[in-house]
DNA sequence: ATTTAAAGTTGACAGCGTCAACATGGATAA
DNA sequence: TTATCCATGTTGACGCTGTCAACTTTAAAT
């Protein structure tokens, strides 16, 4: 079975990446490390890129889960929206090479349509929550437009985070009040 | 002047960057394109990330300048949070790769301070306009908290929008009506 | 004028992604 | 059963990268 083979590559790429980091995953090494010669993955992926949309690929499977997870009921839209946004953020906290892979590269739509699909699709689970939280006879494309900030915001949280250059939140304590503060400026 | 060297060399990889993308920076390439051979710049940049990061430094002048010029007088608060955002958003829209090399790094704090510093001194001054629209009587560290969230939802949506992945925002006519509806909803 | 230090060059090393040529083995077709 | 073919794996090679060591040249300082 091929797919047996794929699942081994990618398990050792996550074991490279878990280790050192992006850098440490090269094709190279993970020929190696998998018990094969340098070029043996040839077989089974392109090309470095379509190896890394693999491992995004599965990321965005395992986000998602994360995100369903988190959904507990008899919540207010506000809450579960604050539950929704510190689970993603808290994702991208423990799994930054990952989450710099899945966000901070330019996935060519055409060439992996399933990494644009996971990305709207969380959006869309969002952007309902949002609607469910507008009073009726508001502007439809309002709540569309809240989602897309309450996104942006998550996503720079998690950013600067990643990069040092947050200035005030450190980590998971200091970003829920933040989170907190948004989402009531945005529903109140 | 070895100064001289430097701006040359400085102006040199900024041409290989515009042309190219970050990846057509590479260390030999510009000792070449500068008119030296391949290793002539180890005299005067210790390694690559310190030629990278003299290059970040000179962005973040710019940025900042672009910044204060972006001040009119005459304005509210929130005129002026606007002005500064879009103004941020626009320069990380026009300069991918310069943007990505500022904010999607890690800069270690004690290598670069300059870097650090003028993160910070940024942040401080969009803080002080946020301040300056709070209501008298407000509890001192909210305006901190608030900056905090404008400053990551305008970084998330230039990241969002490099990478591809906002859904909603495709370019600066788009993102303005977001950025005047976070103002207004944290401000109003 | 002699010493010294800065600046520039060439050769080399280890690493990278990836292709071409080749070997091997097992499934399939005759 | 035998012959063919294709998927899989290996080795060698190419051109690229960042960076170091050794050497040469140039300019300044004593």
């Amino acid at each position: 079975m091929g797919n047996e083979m794929k699942e081994h590559l990618l398990k050792a790429a996550r074991d490279l990446m878990d280790k050192g980091g992006i850098n440490a995953l090269s094709m190279r090494t993970l020929g190696n490390l998998a018990g094969f010669s340098r070029t043996a993955l040839y077989r089974h992926f392109e090309n470095k890129e379509s190896l890394l949309a693999a491992i995004v690929a599965e990321n965005f499977s395992q986000l998602e889960e994360i995100i369903n997870q988190a959904e507990e009921p008899g919540k207010t839209p506000g809450q579960a929206l604050s539950i929704l946004l510190t689970a993603f953020y808290e994702f991208g906290i423990r799994h930054p090479d990952h989450y710099r892979l899945m966000f901070s590269t330019r996935w060519d739509e055409t060439r992996h349509p399933e990494i644009k699909q996971a990305a709207k699709s969380m959006f869309a689970k969002t952007a309902a929550l949002v609607s469910g939280a507008a009073r009726p006879g508001l502007s439809p494309e309002i709540p569309v437009q809240k989602t897309a900030v309450l996104f942006a915001f998550i996503h720079g949280m998690v950013e600067l985070h990643l990069s040092g250059h947050n200035e005030v939140s450190k980590g998971l304590d200091d970003a829920q009040p933040l989170i907190d503060l948004l989402i009531e400026s945005m529903l109140g």
